[in-house]
DNA sequence: CCTAAACGCTACGCTACCATAGCGTAGCGA
DNA sequence: TCGCTACGCTATGGTAGCGTAGCGTTTAGG
């Protein structure tokens, strides 16, 4: 599993005329066509059947694509599953509004929509479990993760850095506390996740950092 | 999967004698002993493998059950795997402490030990991903769920009758604040659940409900 | 137009696993 | 001692999936 993505190093790169960003250029537009079909339905499969009732057989049957020709360009099972799930990364923009308070709302009830409804979130558990025990499912996890979690902890070492909040603070812990519930509940309890549960949350880890005056007075309904 | 436990309807039960217990009365002493040699080999295995890598030959090979007794007793793999996975259940007693932030301490603590250390902590992830797709599995997942979450919700709800909490409060948003930080750590971010990390999600959760004066003031290392 | 790369298709070997059948053996209880 | 029950062993049928081989067809690109 050494280098990054599985494929076959480049066949012939001859023209290398296309200038085409980072990776994608100067390859033969059958195998991006290939690449790019299996590639998206392994991601729909995987979303349906998680990573057990992932099998190759049924990519190939709905993508179109031989299961030769997969095999032409994955090694193997396992790396057109952690190709498929790396596509998880979901990258936000990170708010900056001034009010440390807003930003983590407005990044947490986003999350929240995304883990109602977003395919991916049901493949997450999938990822969980074989990372239990497999280290290289362990690092795309890893990575997947740290995605997540990545916008919330910007925001906060931010606000720490101009002093808003405790210095005793410690982000890993406001981190833990402010995604676990949410995932929690979407994965655990399986209760919804509304916006009045988003702004609980933050107001508990928030609140607990600067002295609050007013607890509980939100009824816009 | 209509009754409780699967195994074949009494066999014979004639010497009602020994008034044992529930169940296990007037069972032949070796269905006893396959059975209860079957299902710790099936726990131990599941705990390694995840249900995913449950299979009953496998259970036979270590157990050294025959595989035609195994299903004797049960009829598939599934009610095997549903029946070893019920053994989760982590009956902890409820503390009553008389302050609601010592009995939670309490409870969470326990929790993040048993995170750390129960084999069964890394079966849940297995239970949870089955469960997204498989009613069955999330039978089982809901009744593991609610049992963890009960101590707490019970000395929650306790508190809530004695008036020591708002009245807004909502239980359940309070039992997601406390219990998914500590699942966040033990299979997101992987990171340690150390007595110091138990104390700060206590503190957010029960100090947002009770005017708190010292927020930030526990530096025992 | 011509070459070479990429693709599709069919078939195959192999392994792992589920579930069952048949038959002989051991042990519990009257 | 005798019978019923549970158990072990071996074999078997059947399915599903991984990964590969061979061969013909399409298509990009000079």
């Amino acid at each position: 599993m050494g280098k990054g993505t599985p494929g076959r190093a480049q066949p012939s790169r001859r023209s290398a005329a296309a200038p085409g960003a980072g990776d994608a250029a100067g390859v033969d537009a059958r195998v991006q066509r290939s690449r790019s079909r299996v590639l998206t339905t392994a991601f729909d499969l995987l979303s349906e059947s998680g990573v057990g009732g992932f099998t190759v057989d049924e990519v190939a049957r709905r993508s179109g694509v031989a299961k030769t020709t997969i095999y032409r360009h994955w090694p193997s099972r396992e790396a057109l599953v952690i190709d498929a799930a790396s596509r998880i990364s979901a990258e936000q923009e990170v708010p900056d509004t001034g009010s440390l308070e807003s930003d983590v709302t407005a990044i947490l009830a986003n999350l929240g929509h995304l883990l109602s409804t977003a395919r991916w979130s049901s493949v997450v558990p999938s990822i969980v479990d074989v990372a239990e025990r497999d280290p290289e499912f362990a690092g795309v996890h890893g990575k997947i993760q740290r995605g997540h979690a990545a916008p919330l902890r910007e925001v906060i070492e931010r606000a720490a850095s101009r002093g808003l909040i405790s210095a005793a603070a410690d982000p890993s812990s406001m981190v833990s506390a402010l995604i676990g519930p949410l995932y929690y509940r979407r994965w655990f309890s399986r209760e919804p996740i509304d916006d009045q549960f988003v702004k609980t949350i933050v107001r508990n880890v928030i609140s607990s950092q600067r002295a609050t005056d007013d607890p509980v007075r939100d009824t816009r309904t």
